[in-house]
DNA sequence: CGGCTAATTAGCTGAATTGTTAAATACGAA
DNA sequence: TTCGTATTTAACAATTCAGCTAATTAGCCG
């Protein structure tokens, strides 16, 4: 893993107990017990998990007594999104034919030693 | 790294030489050769990279003479900005107060030991 | 203070990831 | 079939990751 926030975005959002996490923090704050609550795993884990979706800015933590909640900040999932956009025509039916036509273009010009 | 569909693709992404790969890709297919190029790794490094791409479905790829091109396949990329989509409205600013709002309020129920 | 609950840190595993170099494979061309 | 180029596989080292249990810290309350 990079230091790079990207990075660290999307290898917060790769691990699918972590994904699960923010699934639930959608619906409220919640504190650490709650969140490991539905998974098979020990607190600890999960605890590290918290870590790592707060490093990249995916929750926030703020502690009430001895409860840590945590909270979804979603920003960083629009970052994602903003990267990804780059490369939405491709998958846009209505940019299809074009775009085949243009890779085909470029492709022909670009690949060494092929002949067609 | 798990092996469901959404953390292949978020997992490949993590990787910023990965990122790069598929920029590069979105100007037009290219050789394992063109891809490496601007990288300071190795050529092995860089065959392992486009497999992790290739696994998650970010690339497709095809054998012409000795070479192999590899095509941006984008597909999964809107799998993972739907998935995002879901946390839309965290972000919305329009959103921002109501969710500020009704955050609290679950808040308030949920959390345990709480007084206030 | 002493006990209780919540959460984190420490220390340890095993598996996965990323990189390397050297060897093997694939295929066109001479 | 032999040479040369493109690419992959093998074998290895270093690092990171995700999990565990045990110990520690944090803070409320009696």
């Amino acid at each position: 893993m990079s230091t790079d926030r990207l990075s660290l975005i999307f290898s917060a959002l790769a691990d699918p107990t972590r994904r699960a996490i923010l699934a639930r923090l959608a619906e409220g704050d919640a504190t650490v017990n709650e969140l490991a609550e539905p998974f098979s795993i020990s607190l600890p884990a999960v605890s590290r998990h918290l870590k790592v979706l707060e490093a990249a800015g995916l929750i926030s933590r703020s502690r009430n007594a001895q409860w840590r909640s945590s909270k979804l900040e979603a920003e960083p999932l629009r970052e994602a999104t903003e990267w990804m956009d780059r490369y939405r025509r491709f998958w846009d039916a209505s940019f299809t034919r074009l775009d085949e036509h243009l890779r085909r273009i470029q492709h022909d010009s670009q690949k060494p030693g092929v002949k067609q």
